[in-house]
DNA sequence: ACCCTATGCATAGATTGTCTATGGTTGTGC
DNA sequence: GCACAACCATAGACAATCTATGCATAGGGT
């Protein structure tokens, strides 16, 4: 991995997806989010975004449709969709758990169940 | 990534320097010793393992010699170098950040700065 | 009128990391 | 002697991210 990788790989997604569940959002926006959110630790770079939108779209969990954006702007607004919603809590519960596997391998003490 | 990824992507460099932190292992050791650890959560295939090895061997984060097991058997055996044990805790250090700024975003509330 | 910047979409190609598949050697127990 | 676990290692496929590039337009400043 690069020294200063901009997020985790295998995460996108998941951040896109929780992004959504708060609210619809074009791309744009979604990158901006997850940056504000995450105090500009994680950066969203356009071209992991859209390809990642892209994978969504054709798992249907999330839909698209073209919009004014309160600037007055076209922009391209993402829905989650149920499935979608249904697919976050499953990559969140992997997540946690992987999370805390790592935790266990970087805690000092070495504990056998 | 895969439906059932192995580990997270970006984070076996750690895994395994962390292992060899608390001693000297050969590859097969450290296989089994993250997967023990984190509760079979994390398995180390071996198609990651050497490459990465290797990798660390070529930053100088590692020293490998040839030594018997205790079964008896030839190995190689990996020593974490002062620079590895260096790099260990930058990259912890990242990584909790990131860790951070995950759960941020996943976080119900949105609380902006 | 003109330019600059922020907003906004999108793709191609390079790069990196992991996984699958393969192939080999050698102790030990049966 | 045969199977199996312990060990090493690589090649190629695959997936995800990053870099670089291109395009378009609204609004503010001059």
């Amino acid at each position: 991995m690069a020294k200063n990788p901009d997020l985790l790989p295998g995460t996108l997604d998941m951040l896109i997806l929780r992004t959504l569940a708060r609210a619809p959002l074009h791309g744009y926006g979604i990158a901006q989010s997850i940056k504000r959110i995450s105090d500009d630790v994680l950066t969203v770079e356009e071209g992991s975004l859209y390809p990642a939108l892209q994978r969504l779209l054709l798992q249907g969990w999330v839909k698209a449709e073209w919009k004014k954006t309160d600037t007055n702007r076209r922009a391209r607004f993402y829905t989650l969709t149920a499935a979608g919603r249904k697919q976050l809590g499953l990559e969140v519960s992997q997540f946690q758990q992987m999370m805390a596997a790592i935790g266990r391998v970087l805690a000092d003490a070495e504990e056998t169940g």
